[in-house]
DNA sequence: CTTACAGTACTGACCAGTCAGTATTGTGAG
DNA sequence: CTCACAATACTGACTGGTCAGTACTGTAAG
């Protein structure tokens, strides 16, 4: 994730790495710090000395992946003009982001959730973003008069659940593949909503 | 969820209650059984009597209404017989009752997840559940030339996701309303598969 | 008395977080 | 370059609050 190849790791990213494999593997309650310790090779006191508590190094690594996804989209979307293609390439370009971090995308999309208040505003912040996001493009698509119009924000969540739940899917069991998703979950989305993609 | 009008709720039942309200409102982990005592003005040695420990009632909970939730599919479902149609009111039906329970949909969607390996079996177990209902219909609907064929598995796993993400947003800020998603995902969800809603 | 439950006081394992101390690196004056 | 000191980075044994679960007592019905 943040590691830069002939790079020796720092003790912080050491700490990252180490609780990414750790937590999105058992879940946030379910992984004791003594365990990332073990995993990293650290003490416990480091953590402490460059995380204020378990539950900022979780976040840390949430927002670290929340972000990612968001630079990859809009870098997709800035190299293209049209309005559903821009939603397409950023469709793309997310669910490729998640396919290349298996890790990752489980500790957002499933050890991130139903862990009580405090994170719900997390969660909720993080998921709005994207929610944000597709519906802006979509929006836009259908100022342009690519799409038909719709209820933008309800199908802009339709669409993040849609593809937060197949994903999650592959992500336990590797089915299907990228590739599958690409051919019909992309599709289907785009004809929710009107459109009937010609090319890939 | 389970009381009867006329029936003086047994301390199971009152269990039950409680359990959920706390639950769903603070999340497993954060819930404390003393939290459950005080609110049904039940006993911890009662709640041990009839459970042998928090996470089987837990588990108990979120059974209980995913079998409501297959109930009311099939039972609506039931009462049609071409392949779209049956569809179209399965999907009405679980809208529905997600928007009858709010609190039981928030255990299920959200208080659910992410609460580590013990539970991670549960829910995908649940979720295949739904998805395999979906997709059972979807290709009835496919079989008997309802809709062009398409990969029923993603798309049953997409409409699943699409749906719990919009009931989600519903459980926390109210919007959209029952209606609205109503009149917007569920012919969104019908046109992702080539099928124009023509009524409802 | 016995069975079937309800109620309550208590326990002890667990683990996040602390802190006193050690190691390493930086710096600037002689 | 080297010595003195400071600042930063790191260590790991220890602690104290928490809370699921238990042991025990109460009671009413048959």
């Amino acid at each position: 994730m943040s590691e830069v190849p002939g790079h020796t790791p720092s003790t912080r990213e050491r700490i990252l790495d180490a609780a990414m494999t750790i937590f999105s593997a058992k879940g946030f309650h379910d992984t004791k710090l003594d365990e990332i310790v073990a995993e990293g090779g650290i003490s416990k006191g480091s953590i402490y000395f460059h995380f204020p508590n378990k539950e900022k190094l979780f976040i840390a690594l949430v927002d670290q992946f929340a972000d990612l996804i968001e630079r990859r989209a809009n870098a997709a979307i800035a190299g293209e003009t049209q309005g559903i293609r821009r939603v397409q390439v950023a469709l793309e370009a997310v669910l490729e982001t998640f396919g290349k971090y298996r890790r990752p995308a489980k500790l957002l999309l499933v050890q991130a959730v139903g862990l009580g208040t405090v994170f719900e505003r997390k969660r909720m912040e993080v998921n709005d973003r994207f929610a944000l996001l597709i519906k802006t493009y979509l929006d836009e698509a259908v100022a342009d008069g690519s799409i038909a119009p719709v209820d933008t924000a309800i199908v802009a969540h339709a669409w993040m659940g849609a593809i937060y739940s197949v994903v999650i899917q592959w992500v336990y069991t590797g089915e299907p593949s990228k590739e599958e998703i690409m051919d019909s979950l992309l599709p289907m989305l785009l004809k929710s909503v009107g459109y009937q993609p010609l090319d890939t």
